[in-house]
Parts: structure tokens; C-alpha cells; sequence
DNA sequence: CACTCCCATGAAAACGTTGCCATAACCCGG
DNA sequence: CCGGGTTATGGCAACGTTTTCATGGGAGTG
């Protein structure tokens, strides 16, 4: 209706007060008569008038936004940490800008394309991976800044125990009595995460200390990438009885082989991923739990309590990981009988 | 380093030019000696200045943000929607906020709450399916808007099919010589979006017009329900040869009941769902492909369109679907030889 | 009843940028 | 050599808020 949306002015007029009242009780600050606080919020709500985040931040210098990065927003769990993060900035009345920063994080510089500076109170990067010199480069920009799933000393980081989680996956899987245990990791041409090296470690690890060695296979991400690791595992004189996957994409791409190829899962082959991606539980798929929601939750309250003061701007924040245990892992053929 | 953050003031005295100069350069505005510009620009680098669309916003009454609206922001959907709105937003130098409103949304009055007014240039709304009155209520805050997976007459809508894709994915199921065809839908009890209303409908349709009555189950939606629903089919005296899910993930649910029933997809069912999910690839799945990235995409191009004035702020986008074959669809077991 | 203190309210100066207008310098043709 | 037009640059007022400070009136105290 209106052409032009209204400002404190206009609110101000209708309620018969002066610009400094209504901004009073717009932010809710004290000193205010009731009863002139009601006239002025019923004049805003017939004006259906919201203060501009614009104005108020050009003066009180905060913008009453936090701006998240992240590399991709296709796959499962950013959404899914998003939403977390997006919950957690609503209780504290903070806006959420994405930046999807994808193929640009390989230009040099691209910190400086975000408009972040005076933009922004925060910044929340989510898996960006980021180098010790990309990280100086963000705190130039002179916001706090939380790191999700990545955990870099000295700055606020909320991230899982990759190494622990791969770990203790291998670790049920000799428990369940194999010990031909193969994994499949992912690394494309350009990229190798720290989250993905953490895994293959743990792996390593786990497989260490039962007195085996590792057997790993690594491939493009996805389940392109699964699916041909696994074809590679398949065609081994003396394949592998268990199979660890780096994340449940991979191991869907290893079931759909190993479907396709006859093998039946768990009989023949146990099969683990790792995330509890959405379709594991569709699958059956035995895997580790890293509850995004939570990580992005936390990430995103400790981003409010480091803007209130109310927590140190280098807290580390391990999120716990959790085995589920479905069908698509059992002991090896020759022992069933004991295990189950 | 530096404790305040750099204005346009300190560009202009590094530069030794006056304020109005530099912010003709970083507009890219016309006027300004090559020589001064370049001079501008290289102080606005070393200090690594970028302008407050704060404060440009104030006068210029334009954000440079665009508001995206979503219910959720963990399904897979939104994700992949927010990607193709983000890299079309990108393009025109646009910031995306998002918005997850869901259950707010049942909430009298949510589309107040929202700092829409002045805070944003243009709002997207998401399968929010909004009613008229919502629709009429965004208007009010008096900025540009574009439904995504709704069709709103007289109103920017990038939107699919859904009635056409089901009743193709229907006529699928019926020309490979399925007469038992079942479908699967979903609604909660306090909502039942129009695009599950459409698709129901859509495969209404193709049955009438195949002389078939329809035979759909509605449970809650996600793989729970598709499971379920999908029991409720198997127990019936003459199940159905063939089973159309609303979305994957119904399908999903589906079929691992299917499997744990021991019932072979396709020889015995013929499972088919609808979106194009990740997973369904895994399970070759056969299923109708939304593309929900070009939907964001256009979506985002058509947003920046509107604001540069080049499009109309009534433009219909209808998105293609396709059918996606895969081996989870067959013909019915006595017919099998004539297809294959 | 007078004086003090406090509380509610209003006025005015910022915040960092853009848009408009004025000005100075320059180039060209007569 | 002069006048008119063009071009580069600077000055200044806005934009819509918050914040600080000033003011007035009412309650409480002696």
C-alpha cells in the first residue's frame, strides 16, 4: 500500500512522541512509561514497522548478522549444520548470511571478495579447511570467527574426533572378528581434508594396534568414487571380508557394487560408513554418528557467547561421535555363530 | 592489526583524493582519471577496505541482500536450492540471507517477525507454499518477491509440474503393463502442501485415464511413513505389482521394507519415487528429476532480474521434469519376456 | 511548603556512505 | 587570444537509527 515503508518518524508521529521514545521502546531499553510503551508499539505494528539493521548498525557498529561460509551447500550435512547454526542465531536475533564460496576458495584471495568487514559480527566457517595463513587473513577482517569441524589451536573451534571415530569403527569391526579390513578414503586432484587424513589415521591406527597392517584404497568423494574402490577391493586374489568407508556416501557407492556384483552385505562383506547420512538408515548401514545439528547448534551459540562476552573467542568444543550399529556388519562367515 | 576498521575517509587520505573520488572508484562510477583511480584502488587494497553496505544501503535504499525464506534447511531440497539461488545471487554481487522459519511458521503473524522491511532488497520463498493472505502479507513489506515450488497467478513463481511428473511417472508404471498401481503420499496433520495434493492428483489422473481406480496410502512423510504405508500394501489380500512414492525418500522407506520382507524390487514390485535424490541413484531407483539446483538457479537470476528491472514481477518459470530409468521399475511378472 | 532527586521525555550529534551541485582545469574552434 | 563546453574533482546534505545530554515535572523528605 504504502509506497514508501515507514520510519521511526512516521511511528513516532502516530504515537505523538519523540523519535528518541520510540527507539527506546523498539530495543526494548528502560525508562519508558507503560503506557507510552504501548501506544508506540501498537503504532509500530500498525505500521507493521521494523527498524532498519542498516541504520541502527551504521551507529552502534554491530550489524546484527553472522555470516557463514562454506565451501558447497549440495551435500547433506551442511544443510543440515546450517540448520543448526541458523537455530541457534534465531534465539539470540541474528541474522544468517551464507556464503557459498565453492571453486572460489581455490583463488588466491578470496577472503577479500566476502564482503565480511563491518558487514558482518562474525564469522562461522563451516569444513573450509582452513590454512594457518587464510585463517590470519579472516581475522583481519576484524570479526570473531568460529571454526566448524576443523580444529585449529588457539582459536574457537567446534569438530569432531575424526582420528577417534575412524578408530573406533575399525575397532568393532576386528572386534566382530575380521581381520582382512579394508577402507576407502577420498582425496580429489587438488584437495586432501584434514577431516579425510584424520580418518585414514585412525584407521590406520586402530589397525596398528591389532597387529595388522592398513589396506586402503583412495578415490574421488562420492559414490562414484565408493563404488569404484570397492569394484578394486572386489577384484583382490583375497578380498577383504570388512570394509570401512570414509563417509556413508562412499559406502553407498561400495553397497551398489557390491549388490550389483551378488555380494551379499553382511553376509560376505560387513559394510560401515561414517556420518549417518539420511540414507544409511534406509540401508541399514552400520556407521558413525557426528550429529551436524548439534556441531551447527553449538557452533552457533558459541558464536552468540563470544559477541555477548560471555565466552572466549579460543574455546575448543569436541563434539562427541557415536557408533550406530545396523545390519550391514557382522562377524566374518566362519564365526558367525559366536557373535550373534 | 588495526583496532577500527578502515573507513572510506582513511582510502581518501592514503590516496590523497577526496571522499567523493573514492567512492566513485569503488562503484566503478565514471569520471575518475585512470591514474586516480588506480592510486584509489591500491590504497582501498592495503588496507583491505571494503565499503559498508551499512551505510551505502542508507542512502542508496538498496541492501545488496537478497532474503531467502525456507521451512527447512536440513532435506535435501533446500540445500541443493540454496546452492543454484547462491551462485545466481553471486553473479550479481547480491549477499543471501537465510531464513529457516519452520515451525514458526504456524505462528499468527510470522511474516512480521522477519526483519524483511529495509533489511533486504528482495525476499525468495522456498516451498513455504504460502496461503493469499501470507502472500499479501510479504507485499506489505513492499520489496520484490519470488515463490520457488509454488505457482502464484500474478506472482514471480519458478515452479515444476508436480500434477504432469506424476501422471508421467504413473503412465511409466502403466505402459510397462502394471495394473496394480499404488501410491504412497504424505501430510502431517496440520499440513498438506500443494505439490503432494498436486502429485496425488497427477496420479489420479493417469489412472482415470487408464481406466484404473487409484489406490494411495497417506502417511507421515520421510522413510518412517514410506515404510510403513509400504507394509500396509504388502498385508493387503492382493497387493500391488507397482508402487509410486510422493518423494525418494518415501520410496526409500519403501523399499527397505520391501527388502526386509523379502519381496525382490524389481521382479516382485516395481518401485518408483520422485525428486532425484541422492540415495536413489544408489538404489537405482527409478524416479523423476526435479534438478533443484536450475530451479534455485533460475529462481536467483530472475530475482536479480525483477530488481534490474529487466524481467516482470509476474514471470511464471514452469522447470522441466524428467523421468530417470532405472532398474527399480519392470514389467509385472507374466509380461516380463515383452519388455526386456 | 520548599528543596532535592529521580525519572520520563525530547533535542541534537554522530555513524559511513552516496547523490547532487559547484568549481576548477582543460580542450577546442573561431 | 577568448569564449563555451566538457571533464575531473571536492564540498555538503541527506539516509534512519542510537546515544548523549539537557529539560521539565512529580514524588519524597525535612
Amino acid at each position: 500500500m504504502s509506497s514508501q515503508p515507514a520510519s521511526m518518524r512516521d511511528v513516532a508521529d502516530r504515537a505523538g512522541v519523540s523519535l528518541s521514545t520510540v527507539s527506546r521502546v523498539l530495543r526494548g531499553a528502560p525508562g519508558v512509561a507503560p503506557e507510552v510503551r504501548h501506544r508506540v508499539q501498537r503504532a509500530a505494528d500498525e505500521l507493521s514497522y521494523v527498524v532498519s539493521r542498516n541504520a541502527s548498525g551504521l551507529v552502534t557498529g554491530r550489524t546484527g548478522r553472522v555470516a557463514v561460509v562454506v565451501p558447497f551447500l549440495q551435500p547433506w550435512y551442511f544443510g543440515v549444520a546450517l540448520a543448526g547454526i541458523s537455530d541457534a542465531l534465531r534465539e539470540a536475533d541474528l541474522d544468517m548470511l551464507v556464503y557459498q564460496v565453492g571453486e572460489t576458495r581455490a583463488r588466491q584471495g578470496w577472503t577479500r571478495s566476502l564482503p565480511l568487514r563491518r558487514n558482518t559480527d562474525a564469522v562461522v566457517t563451516v569444513s573450509m579447511d582452513l590454512s594457518e595463513e587464510e585463517c590470519r587473513r579472516l581475522d583481519d577482517v576484524g570479526v570473531p570467527m568460529v571454526l566448524v569441524g576443523q580444529c585449529v589451536p588457539r582459536r574457537a573451534s567446534v569438530y569432531i574426533d575424526d582420528r577417534a571415530g575412524a578408530a573406533g569403527a575399525t575397532r568393532h569391526l576386528l572386534n566382530l572378528g575380521h581381520t582382512r579390513v579394508a577402507y576407502i578414503g577420498s582425496r580429489t586432484e587438488e584437495w586432501f581434508s584434514t577431516s579425510s587424513r584424520h580418518r585414514l589415521e585412525g584407521y590406520g591406527a586402530a589397525m596398528a594396534d591389532a597387529g595388522l597392517s592398513p589396506w586402503s584404497v583412495v578415490r574421488s568423494p562420492g559414490h562414484e568414487g565408493g563404488g569404484l574402490a570397492m569394484g578394486e577391493l572386489l577384484s583382490d586374489h583375497d578380498p577383504p571380508t570388512a570394509v570401512l568407508a570414509e563417509f556413508d556416501s562412499i559406502a553407498l557407492g561400495a553397497y551398489r557394487t557390491l549388490r550389483r556384483s551378488g555380494v551379499r552385505v553382511p553376509d560376505s562383506v560387513s559394510l560401515m560408513g561414517f556420518d549417518n547420512h539420511e540414507a544409511a538408515s534406509v540401508l541399514d548401514l552400520t556407521t558413525v554418528d557426528q550429529a551436524p545439528y548439534d556441531t551447527g547448534l553449538a557452533a552457533g551459540r558459541l558464536t552468540v557467547d563470544i559477541l555477548t562476552g560471555t565466552a572466549r573467542d579460543d574455546v575448543q568444543l569436541e563434539m562427541p561421535t557415536q557408533l550406530i550399529l545396523r545390519q550391514s556388519t557382522a562377524a566374518p562367515r566362519g564365526t558367525r555363530g559366536l557373535s550373534w
